[in-house]
DNA sequence: TTAATTACGGATGAATAATATCCGTAATTA
DNA sequence: TAATTACGGATATTATTCATCCGTAATTAA
């Protein structure tokens, strides 16, 4: 039961892209670098990123990905779902079936009890997600990381991009 | 992302502990053989479940398993927790420690900002899980399943115990 | 006492999913 | 035209889950 490595690695890049001057963008490979992480599977996280809305990713040299939305309108919700999917981490195989006392009539019942609070608890977890905005994130950043750390951090991105 | 599939086995098992007359027992073939899950597979998880405290197994000719407490005193979180472990789904791999900018000093920092919101949102799946017990899940039960199922499942084990 | 039954735990194998790399294509820019 | 970049398909590698097998100890009934 463990999410992907490339949620925390999405989780990152939107965080540095969201400290970008406007309309500038960052390569894969300079995102990959900074965070010491191969370049070709990040890949995947930032174009699934892409696919979802979440950001823009252009070509040609110069290009590279940007936010798509106003970090007040990305939540990690929305950056765990693009890269992990939407299904609830608790699968029902409808072991119910198997039951030999069952009648065949019971067949098409309402989704069983046992799932219905399993749901309810993995759809608490996606509400505590949706609750932390990327510009909620950059808040608590700038209070959590020394200001030298961010800039130098900001200056050597904006060089690369 | 997924739950392991014994996670839906061990909470159906306590599920039909729970209707048990005081004192009897299941064993892992009966539970097995009721579910139509493999035998030694299920007893993986129902020793898991002896080891947290959840069940009482007991050696021998009509022995079995048992809950070890008051139905109203165990939550889906105990039993989700025995057979999935105790680690936060989201697990950091310090990909901050990788930022070429980052001076040899902050190492010894407190744990990540992102990290913190993911691991506000696994407390709040785990606070869900916890505010469920088995005693409610009995009484939702016998709301959702006809009468007659529960009867006839309860008598099936019962004479197999 | 003996034989059957049961939980328990270690070892091992099979199946599936996560991780990672490779490469060809199309778009864009200098 | 050549370099750069995102994109997506194919493939290989590694870790995890799923499942089985088997020996040990405890308990019970005959
Ligand atoms: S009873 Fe619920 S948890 Fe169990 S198999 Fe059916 S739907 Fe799934
Ligand atoms: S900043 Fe947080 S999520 Fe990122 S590597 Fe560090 S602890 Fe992990």
């Amino acid at each position: 039961m463990n999410l992907k490595n490339q949620v925390e690695w999405a989780l990152h890049c939107c965080s540095v892209m969201m400290g970008l001057p406007q309309g500038a963008t960052l390569p894969a490979k300079v995102l990959a670098e900074f965070h010491g992480v191969p370049k070709e599977y990040l890949s995947k996280a930032l174009q699934s990123l892409s696919q979802q809305g979440i950001v823009i990713g252009t070509l040609g040299p110069n290009g590279g990905y940007r936010l798509a939305k106003s970090p007040d309108e990305i939540t990690f919700l929305d950056i765990v779902e693009a890269v992990e999917g939407k299904r609830s981490g608790f699968s029902c195989a409808e072991i119910r079936g198997n039951n030999p006392c069952l009648p065949k009539k019971h067949k098409a019942g309402k989704p069983c009890t046992i799932a219905r609070y399993m749901w309810q608890a993995d759809e608490a977890w996606r509400t505590s997600l949706r609750g932390v905005t990327l510009a909620e994130l950059g808040r608590q950043l700038a209070e959590d990381v020394p200001a030298e750390v961010l800039s130098k951090s900001h200056e050597w991105l904006v060089a690369r991009g």
